[in-house]
This record gives structure tokens, C-alpha cells and sequence, in this order.
DNA sequence: AGTAGACGCTATCGTGCACC
DNA sequence: GGTGCACGATAGCGTCTACT
């Protein structure tokens, strides 16, 4: 990062906007609304190959694919996902039933902040063309849409149907893929719900984690680093329960695709968010209490991590507040104290 | 050796706007 | 409604550096 204390300065402005407007809040009841009237699963339901890991040895996944600067492609497609489990059951045809826009549409999905100016560091400052709130989420929505279909022609996760002439995209259109990608055949690979196979080709995802707000609140780079950690703790189950889990960093990149920022600074975020923890080795039921930094392992052995679904339980705007109020106030004192060994020891 | 903060560069998107 | 461009925002990437 280049400065942490500008982007956790960021990322709370955004925050506060969005709790201000209560977009986080909009969109969840939207998606609780969803859930209810559906079949209301407790977990969702995610492929590993072809996601988490890449296909072939070329490909990086389309999951740290997704981990991008900008945008909601990721979140748009895990959301989608979530869609599909509470509307069709394991391996119905996927066909959207959806509008983009207006009540019950799928950018009603999606929470943003809107739009921001930093000369005048206001929201949403007048333009000369219509523009709202509702706008705003339509058009990333649609620039996810393309972001997702341009992952390639194989692992594309979505389809945008064309005009016949001019080439136009028909958003309203679009078709879900499997995790796995559009596939190389003609026809392509449409989405349908997979059975739980309780091995490595699948693992879960606690519908909490779209009710009570982390899809819209947590980091791209976050949301891998967790869903990872999470495939990793229920393929090792026992590993898990005993040790936590921990991704090497060559397995990390050649494996996932996952650079050492996103993991490190992922894996730091979601502990002071309580969805992960650490875990000392040969410790059950860590969960009782939370292992400081420097007791919690050995000079250079890599963090061990146990999955904490407890935290998922929590909403998660509140938590987010919270912890990056808290780490803001930490790095403000650390920059502070930086300037004033500058000034006693200039160089 | 391995770890981690700092920092400039850059890829990629968000938004505004004109145009179709 | 969709597209293409301009401009700006931003988090990842490569690299340097200091430290243990």
C-alpha cells in the first residue's frame, strides 16, 4: 500500500457515506427480503476448481482475478451466486428473472458510496446530466457485467448477449456462469446450484455473510484471502480445529494467484474484524481468547488462522466502524510519532 | 533468511459528458 | 438505452530499505 493511513482514511470516509445514506442497510434487506421469500439456505455452495484454483497451470483464478482496484465485479458474482441458492435448487437451469435497475433488481443488490469530489471532498456535487444514487449502482452493475464477460472467452463468468447489428450489449440479458467459466464449447456453461461434494471440489459460505452486510463492506482482496482461508479450514478439517491453516507463498501465488499485499493486509483486516483468529499450534477452542501478535508465534513462523464464523453473526458496517476507527487512531499516533524523531534527529 | 514498512509507478476501474 | 473518451481515484506491484 502506499500509505496505509491515507487508504484506511479512505475507506472510512466511504464507510461513513455509505452508513450515512444507509446503502449497506438497503441492500441487505434487499437480500434478506430474497432470502426469506426463497428457499432460505444456511450456507451457499461454491465450485473450487477452475475459482479458487486455476483450471490450468497458464491460468491465474478468477477469484484473485477479481482482485481489482475498483468495481464490484467480484461482489456482483458472489452475489449473484447467493441469488441462484435462494431461488433454484441443485442443478436447475440458471435464467435470470431479474431487472437491472428499479425494486427487486439486481443493483439494488449492491451498496456504493456514490459519487465523490475531492476538490470540494463532497458527495454526490451537482451535474449537468441526471444523475442519482440508483444510477450510479445500474452503471457498475453493468461495468461488472463487462468485467466478468471479458475474463476471457473460456473462464468468462457471465455472457452478455449482443444486437444484431452495432454489437450491443443486452445487460438485461446477461446469463450466469459456472465458477469454472463459460467453458470452450459452444454452448456455454450456465450456472446451476452444485451439491455440497464434502470434499475439495466444494466449500461453503454462511448466508450471514450476505445478510448482515461483509459482501458489500469487506475488500476484494479481502474476500479471497477469507474465502481461501475458509476452503483451506474445511478441507483440513482436523488440521483446522487443532492447528488453523496457513497458505506457503509460493503454494499462495502459483496456487491462488494471491500476492503478498493482498494476503497480508486481508488476513490483518479480517482478524480486527473477528472472522478470522489466530491459532497456536496444539491450542483447542482458541476462540476464548485472542492470541496478541507477539506471544501468538515464533520469530518467522507464518500466522496460523482459524475460521470464525462467530464473527459473521455481527453486522458488519458497525464492526468495520469500529476496527478501522480504532486502526486510524493508531496510525494517526504512529505518524505523529514518526514527524517527532524526524525533528529531534533530522539527518 | 525472512519480514515488513515506505514509496513511486501503473493497471483498472468510476464518473462526467457528449453523442448515437 | 448504449458507447467512447477524458480525467481522476485507488489498490496492487516492484523495488528499496531497515531490521531481526
Amino acid at each position: 500500500m502506499a500509505d496505509a493511513r491515507e487508504a484506511n482514511e479512505r475507506r472510512l470516509r466511504r464507510l461513513t457515506e455509505m452508513n450515512r445514506s444507509k446503502a449497506v442497510t438497503a441492500a441487505s434487506t434487499a437480500l434478506r427480503d430474497v432470502w426469506t421469500a426463497g428457499r432460505s439456505p444456511a450456507d451457499i455452495v461454491l465450485r473450487t476448481k477452475g475459482f479458487l484454483t486455476p483450471s490450468s497451470a497458464e491460468d491465474r483464478p478468477p477469484l484473485t482475478r477479481l482482485v481489482l482496484p475498483r468495481g464490484i465485479a467480484q461482489r456482483f458474482y458472489l452475489l449473484a451466486i447467493f441469488e441462484a441458492h435462494c431461488r433454484l435448487h441443485v442443478g436447475d437451469p440458471w435464467v435470470n428473472q431479474r431487472p437491472l435497475s428499479g425494486v427487486g433488481s439486481w443493483s439494488d443488490f449492491v451498496a456504493i458510496d456514490g459519487a465523490y469530489d475531492g476538490r470540494s471532498d463532497s458527495y454526490m456535487p451537482d451535474t449537468k446530466q441526471v444523475r442519482t444514487d440508483g444510477h450510479l449502482r445500474l452503471r457498475q452493475v453493468k461495468a461488472a457485467l463487462n468485467t466478468l464477460e471479458e475474463l476471457g472467452s473460456d473462464q468468462a463468468l457471465v455472457t452478455v448477449p449482443r444486437a444484431k447489428n452495432g454489437g450491443r450489449r443486452r445487460y438485461g440479458e446477461f446469463s450466469l456462469m459456472k465458477e469454472t467459466g463459460r467453458g470452450a464449447h459452444q454452448t456455454p456453461d450456465a450456472y446451476t446450484v452444485p451439491m455440497n461434494a464434502w470434499n475439495v471440489e466444494t466449500f461453503t459460505v454462511p448466508s450471514d455473510f450476505f445478510l448482515n452486510g461483509w459482501v458489500q463492506v469487506l475488500s476484494p482482496s479481502e474476500v479471497a484471502t477469507w474465502l481461501i482461508l475458509r476452503a483451506h479450514s474445511q478441507w483440513a478439517v482436523d488440521q483446522h480445529a487443532e492447528s488453523g491453516v496457513y497458505l506457503y507463498g509460493k503454494r499462495r501465488e502459483e496456487g491462488f494467484g494471491l500476492r503478498r499485499d493482498a494476503w497480508e493486509d486481508g488476513c490483518q483486516r479480517l482478524r480486527e474484524f473477528g472472522l478470522i483468529r489466530y491459532a497456536r499450534p496444539g491450542t483447542l477452542d482458541a476462540d476464548l481468547f485472542d492470541i496478541p501478535a507477539e506471544e501468538g508465534r515464533e520469530r518467522y513462523e507464518p500466522y496460523r488462522w482459524q475460521i470464525a464464523d462467530q464473527g459473521l453473526t455481527k453486522d458488519a458496517m458497525e464492526t468495520c466502524m469500529r476496527e478501522l476507527t480504532l486502526r486510524q487512531q493508531q496510525l494517526n499516533a504512529a505518524a505523529a510519532h514518526r514527524a517527532q524523531m524526524k525533528n529531534e534527529n533530522p539527518q
